[in-house]
DNA sequence: AAAGCGGGGGC
DNA sequence: GCCCCAGCTTT
């Protein structure tokens, strides 16, 4: 049982840690319940802490249980995600939300295998879900676990990978105690969001500094190792921007793809193809100025083209609305739709 | 401008 | 299994 003796050392330095330093009140951890906690993984997933509260707040809300999340429309449920990207992450919830109704008679399912069942849930989502919200055993990696354990015990390679994924797997799942799995699991994700930040992490106040291979290797920066470069193409977008007074024309988007769901202004490729669709002539637009919008894999040119004209068959007419610009707008957006709209905001 | 974040889905 | 897809914040 010698081999136990490091594990248990590194345990309750973790958890003596979370004691004191640990994140103990964040909205999903008061009177926590399974939905709420789902509601927060889904939402954490890519986006920190800070970002999230707000969203979080909002969305519970309006949507306090899995029933009313499930008898809501998809236009509400990406409204309230506007501005929190992947927004395929809300389409998953909503349509887990009614697996969850129509398969568990409105229960959340508690257990790794169910969960991960349900879309937008993977092995770390569900492991958290049933850990934290749950009170059973499971073990987690999300990204700042990766980042503590890589670096603590100096696994080399992307985590991407699938072989650096299993390692790390399996060095989490060794290390996570079955006694206070949840506070554990808790305390590995505030240290890595806290301490063991990607640059210039603290080790000075690290409790797990005195055996940490990364920081003995003297660059714990170089764990854990960086995805491969690649250059992003850029696609341009010419957006037809058609007022009516106060109205701007938005279409909805097809549920696949960059902003599935989600209204926006139409978007053509080229100025030809706008000026076409739009049956305008060129004087009748009036370039706004350009600006680059990056997603994780293309650069998007945005060329926005006010269209002087009350005319719009550019757009089927059953995909698009007229949306007054000065009230709150109860569909998703994306954020460069966002941002433009605050623009013709003060134009008027 | 670049890095990073968890999961889905096509091959 | 591998690689592409997706959107924002932080650095």
């Amino acid at each position: 049982m010698s081999s136990n003796l490091p594990r248990e050392q590194f345990n309750q330095r973790v958890l003596g840690w979370f004691d004191r330093y640990g994140r103990k009140h964040l909205p999903w951890q008061k009177d926590k319940t399974p939905y709420k906690v789902w509601v927060s993984e889904i939402m954490l997933q890519q986006t920190q802490v800070t970002t999230v509260i707000p969203y979080f707040e909002r969305f519970i809300a309006r949507f306090p249980n899995v029933q009313s999340l499930a008898n809501s429309a998809q236009d509400e449920v990406l409204s309230l995600w506007t501005g929190l990207g992947y927004y395929a992450r809300a389409r998953n919830l909503h349509r887990a939300a009614q697996e969850v109704v129509a398969q568990h008679q409105g229960v959340f399912p508690c257990s790794v295998e169910q969960l991960i069942r349900l879309p937008g849930i993977g092995r770390s989502t569900a492991g958290a879900i049933t850990s934290l919200g749950c009170g059973n055993y499971a073990p987690i990696l999300d990204g700042n676990v990766k980042r503590v354990l890589a670096r603590h015990f100096a696994v080399d390679g992307w985590p991407g990978k699938a072989a650096v994924s299993k390692r790390l797997w399996e060095i989490s799942s060794e290390l996570t105690p079955s006694e206070r799995h949840a506070d554990y699991n808790q305390a590995m994700m505030d240290l890595g969001a806290m301490v063991c930040t990607r640059t210039s992490p603290d080790c000075n106040n690290c409790p797990l500094a005195s055996t940490c291979q990364g920081l003995a290797s003297n660059s714990p920066e170089q764990y854990p190792g960086k995805k491969p470069k690649k250059t992003k193409p850029v696609k341009f977008a010419f957006l037809q921007i058609q007022m009516n007074g106060n109205e701007i024309l938005l279409e909805r988007r097809p549920s696949a793809g960059i902003w599935g769901g989600l209204w926006s202004f139409p978007q053509f490729e080229t100025l030809e193809q706008l000026v076409d669709a739009t049956q305008i002539n060129r004087e009748q637009v009036t370039e706004l100025p350009a600006f680059r919008h990056t997603f994780s894999h293309f650069h998007l040119d945005c060329f926005p083209v006010l269209v002087n004209s009350k005319k719009h068959e550019a757009v089927a007419e059953e995909q698009c609305r007229w949306f007054s610009i000065e009230n709150d707008i109860d569909v998703g957006l994306a954020a460069v739709t966002v941002k433009l709209i605050k623009q013709l905001r003060e134009l008027i």
